[in-house]
DNA sequence: ACATTGATTAGATAATTGTCTAATTATACA
DNA sequence: TGTATAATTAGACAATTATCTAATCAATGT
């Protein structure tokens, strides 16, 4: 949960996750689309992996990254929770 | 969206809105819940309040937060966005 | 008016984080 | 075998963050 909401906490790694959820890239191709040097995007990814929220699979020299939904099934749980009560309070 | 992410980054504050779900609390309850001093607390209550999770009423000298819920609404969609373009996807 | 209590503000500080450059690893290909 | 390309790792550094203590503000009660 600490990891998921650390990963989530960032812009620039908000923003891979939406690209992701498009089709599966390689990191070249994450990085083009930010003013980011590859290893920066590299820490990000590392980041995302390491909260389970992306995979990622080596063909040839390529690392090819994709998107995980089952770790965002808890956050929405939690966050749902959160909700709801508030909702059955306030009346 | 930023402000939401980071304000939900933090363990302290996830647990402080676990806490106002249940029921509106002033700072000094909320405070004796953590190993924590006041002034701390304090400073998790205001990103809070400028991520709009909670809002603060006073009466005397006492100060009551109340969770705010309307914000979560936007982090889920964005969440179950994800969720459902992934599971699209992956057919 | 003064002391007490609840809360915020200010200032300091150590830890964490996001970024960079340089170096390294690993694959592809001529 | 050597060189080019894709990606990660290492190390440095500035910015942000979470915490503390001390000071201040605001309301309460004597």
């Amino acid at each position: 949960m600490n990891l998921l909401f650390k990963a989530l906490r960032d812009p620039t790694r908000r923003r891979i996750l939406e690209m992701l959820k498009e089709r599966d890239l390689t990191v070249g191709q994450i990085s083009e689309a930010f003013a980011m040097t590859t290893p920066s995007i590299s820490y990000h990814l590392d980041l995302l992996k390491h909260a389970q929220l992306v995979s990622a699979r080596k063909n040839g020299q390529f690392v090819t990254y994709s998107l995980e939904t089952t770790v965002l099934d808890d956050s929405l749980g939690w966050i749902l929770d959160l909700i709801k009560k508030g909702k059955r309070k306030q009346k």
